[in-house]
DNA sequence: TGCATAACCATGAAATACCATTGAAACCCA
DNA sequence: TGGGTTTCAATGGTATTTCATGGTTATGCA
């Protein structure tokens, strides 16, 4: 198997059929059920790797971007761990509480990989037809291509920015196109 | 079945029928069922999942906000374990006591995954037609769904201050993006 | 016996599991 | 190295189940 099942890397762009459909991405298919989300049915051989897949993924909208936040078991513990520290049935917890469990849908994968994005989760984020998964390492992000692009360039414009004051090494060429394997349709 | 079926997390809006009936959300049903029942009357089948449904909630109305506080055995526990944190205190406890057991009901659900709703908790949380059951951890909530909208976006506007805290500690240098929710340890 | 509550049954819509097809990339062998 | 083969992932469609909801009958209490 490839390296590095533990963390979401990379990029894919995949289309939503019309019942709201996305297939999630294959390696980040491995990372979650290495992550801890057995409940498997039957080691039944399916299409693809499959599988094993009856487990789910924990989804939210993303505090401050138009797209949606996803990861399993580690993530889900993460937010857990947020609200560990605030004393039981304190105002200030329900409060947090409403905006951190309220909006987390647990979206299972079927026996081909997919997930059905609810409308609230598509709206938050602008999806129509395609999406694209995004590695975040503990977690993934599903953006609108169109929208992520120009997220893309921004970043890299700040990096560039970073380089130019940290190194003074005037570099050519830095890898223009880094490592998408989006299938540009 | 849906993975994640030790807390409640996401929103759910049923209808209220002529006769005060409600459906339990299935998930919420299934993170019941895992938490263990108070009444087990004898419960027939439902069409749903069947088996043992014959179980039964704790209902209260919430104490800071027009709602309802609802769960397990789970919460059941953690009430008490409140109350003996106060021991010291006797005349505080005796209200709190009073606060938190006076108002609380059992309600039973019947074979078909529904809960009839007394009338006064109805009208603490102001219902009529339709709620919108809230999934925060231990406990949900029944909220009228008006009146859960204002209380969302007012939570979402806490967890961004709070998330400016979380985020102000200097870690490594994020790249592509400052969305980051503290890590867990 | 009248009223209120709880169990039971039926149904339409929506979610999910299942199956088939396509297309592309890896692989093998000449 | 090139052609052919095989494998696997993504996608589209269909069948089945689940679930929420409305109604009806049975049961308990005053």
């Amino acid at each position: 198997m490839a390296a590095g099942m533990e963390r979401f890397v990379s990029t894919f762009t995949n289309k939503i059929d019309a019942k709201g459909r996305v297939s999630i991405p294959a390696p980040f298919r491995a990372v979650l059920e290495r992550d801890g989300y057995s409940q498997g049915s039957g080691g039944g051989a399916g299409p693809g790797s499959g599988g094993s897949t009856g487990g789910g993924i924990y989804c939210y909208p993303s505090l401050d971007a138009p797209a949606i936040d996803g990861g399993g078991e580690r993530l889900a513990q993460k937010i857990d761990g947020l609200l560990r520290g605030l004393a039981d049935y304190s105002d200030e917890r329900d409060e947090l509480s409403v905006a951190l469990y309220g909006d987390v849908q647990i979206l299972n994968i079927d026996g081909d990989g997919r997930i059905v994005l609810p409308e609230a989760l598509r709206q938050h984020a602008g999806l129509t037809t395609q999406v694209t998964f995004v590695g975040l390492g503990d977690k993934f992000q599903i953006w609108e291509p169109g929208a992520f692009e120009q997220r893309r360039s921004r970043a890299r414009d700040k990096v560039q920015e970073h380089r130019k004051l940290f190194a003074s090494r005037p570099r050519s060429a830095t890898s223009t196109d880094g490592n998408d394997q989006g299938d540009g349709k």
